[in-house]
RNA sequence: GGCAGGGUAGCUCAGCUGGUUAGAGCACGGCACUCAUAAUGCCGGGGUCGCGGGUUCGAGUCCCGCCCCUGCUACCA
């Protein structure tokens, strides 16, 4: 069975989940839920980045530990995955023993296999205020950042530790080219060639200004011990995950999920800092994109913030999870608005989905006592001609990470099957005892489609997914059958004298507003 | 500034190498039906295809110019 180890952005500790980090994780989760459901040895990786200058800066002004600090956040992020039901299976923290001992030993493996790679330099170079950060000369244009051409550049130095970056361009061009799926969706792997193309600059490896990290494992020659950059603590992670006890976690991953913003890190330095420790690359990398709020930028500072909780509360962990996924294509950015999100609630959820679920269930009751009738699965798949195409596409859709392409290809299951109610009319054929043969089958194809629709909105809605599967009698939980070697799509399906129970809507329509 | 990708119905988007009356979903209007969460199905209104030129028998689809948006342009992560 094909080991699945993926993995997502590491959080930094320096505040609260937001929208931003939930759309990462569940589609994470998304991922991973159906990677189990096809029978893949999975393992889902999630944390958090806990070091550096601005937890430490954080925590002093808040009168807190480092520890103090980052255990609360952590807290905070795990309670805030549990309720959205992500399906973790490690949560790394950066500042544990563990991960600090995995770097020091990846580093010193750098050093062993590449001497030369990590070497001592007195870094200048134009420093922006604005950005704050140093500029490379594309960057600047008659001696001013681009960005801020109103400030004046400032020359700064210090001395660190470098790693040999450059050296692995051809590398990485080469790795690329030799394997296109590396890095995805093609926008980004063609900006990343592009950055290649145009060469790349050494990177410093350590800071001489904080101690919140993981000491450098060798002083500088001066006899200074430096503390590890942030690229060469927090990138080590995935890797560091398998030494915890317990984890299952292998090296290499199959899957890096990452936000567009911090593709070059894992795109460029990460493989070559691998390549240099003689360690092989992740298979994949996949950069999504991120949820504006309201048609504005999503960002931390702009004071458009939304209540995560709140809208986890509007229609429930399933619904919200729907909604993300659903709206804001995976691999490019979307929008997040309430009006957008009632609205597929009621379409999509309530009378799409839902609504079919409690016809179906109601006229089984009311035409059949509430038992499937029988037929084998070749019949029913036959009958429910419109499941297989559509799965099809929802595979092929999983397989490149596009979640909401995939939804959508279910959602067409779920349209088509609402249009052969009506073409039916199973409350006609039930008024004519001749009829009965297409009645039943009528009845059982639609049970069909619900049992397979069921299955591949799981990953999605996973309670919803197990509420639908009781209501229609099926045996046991998705998420109980789900087992390492056992593909549960692969399998057919046959809900032949399953008993119904009509229950709860799936998704009730919200309350309507008094006029 | 450079490079890349976009600007098509109210919203989100599809429209391959140029070819009959420009499509889908949602939203909106009408009709049908009654199994269902007043849900569903059918029909329909609605678009100067960013702007201006050009090539062509014919351009949303090709060429030139312009406007606007987004991303990248290496040390906040």
């Amino acid at each position: 069975m094909p080991k699945f180890f993926v993995t997502t952005a590491i959080d930094y500790a320096n505040g609260e989940p937001h929208l931003g980090h939930a759309f990462e994780k569940i589609g994470a989760d998304a991922i991973a839920r159906y990677h189990r459901l096809r029978g893949d040895d999975v393992w889902l990786l999630i944390g958090m980045d806990e070091h550096g200058q601005k937890v430490a800066q954080t925590a002093a002004e808040r009168g807190l530990s480092p520890e103090e600090l980052t255990d609360r956040i952590a807290a905070s992020f795990q309670a805030m995955w549990q309720r959205l039901a992500i399906s973790y299976d490690q949560f790394i923290r950066t500042s544990t023993a563990e991960h600090r001992a995995g770097v020091r030993e990846l580093l010193l493996r750098i050093f062993e296999h590449n001497l030369d790679d990590f070497y001592e330099r007195s870094y200048q170079g134009w420093y922006c205020v604005g950005c704050e950060a140093f500029k490379q000369d594309a960057e600047i244009v008659d001696g001013k950042c681009v960005l801020h051409p109103t400030r004046t550049l400032e020359w700064v130095e210090e001395r660190n530790w470098f790693f040999r970056l450059s050296r692995y361009r051809d590398f990485l061009l080469e790795h690329i080219e030799a394997h296109p799926e590396f890095i995805e969706p093609v926008t980004r792997r063609n900006e990343i060639v592009s950055l290649l193309r145009q060469g790349l600059e050494d990177i410093s490896a350590s800071r001489s200004r904080f101690s919140w990290g993981v000491p450098f494992p060798k002083p500088t020659s001066d006899g200074e011990q430096q503390t590890t950059y942030v690229w060469f603590d927090a990138l080590p992670n995935y890797y560091t995950a398998s030494r915890f006890p317990g984890s299952r976690a292998t090296w290499p991953a199959q899957l890096h999920i990452i936000g567009k913003d911090i593709t070059r890190f894992h795109c460029v330095i990460w493989p070559a800092m691998l390549e240099a420790a003689k360690l092989p690359l992740p298979e994949r990398v996949f950069a999504h994109g991120f949820v504006n709020l309201g048609g504005e930028r999503f960002s931390k500072s702009a004071g458009v913030r939304l209540d995560l909780g709140e809208a986890v509360d509007r229609f429930g962990p399933d619904a919200f999870r729907y909604f993300l996924l659903r709206e804001v294509p995976f691999d490019a950015d979307g929008n997040f608005s309430w009006e957008r999100f009632e609205e597929r609630y009621i379409a999509d959820l309530a009378n799409a989905f839902g609504n079919l679920a409690s016809r179906t269930i109601a006229m089984l009751e009311k035409y059949c006592g509430g038992v499937v009738p029988a037929f084998d699965p070749v019949s029913l798949a036959a009958a429910a001609s419109w499941v297989a195409p559509e799965e099809v596409r929802y595979a092929e859709a999983m397989g490149g990470q596009l979640l909401h392409e995939a939804l959508a290809a279910a959602w067409r299951i779920v349209a088509r099957a609402n249009e052969y109610v009506d073409r039916q009319a199973p409350w006609k054929l039930a008024k004519a005892p001749e009829q009965r043969p297409e009645l039943e089958i009528t009845l059982a194809a639609l049970a069909y489609t619900l049992a397979r629709v069921a299955l591949l909105v799981w990953p999605f809605m996973p309670s919803k997914a197990e509420q639908l599967w009781e209501q229609l009698g099926a045996p046991g939980t998705i998420g109980g059958s789900v087992q390492a070697g056992t593909d549960l799509l692969a399998r057919p399906v046959n809900p032949s004298a399953w008993h119904v129970t009509k229950g709860a809507p799936l998704f009730p329509r919200p309350q309507a507003p008094v006029a």
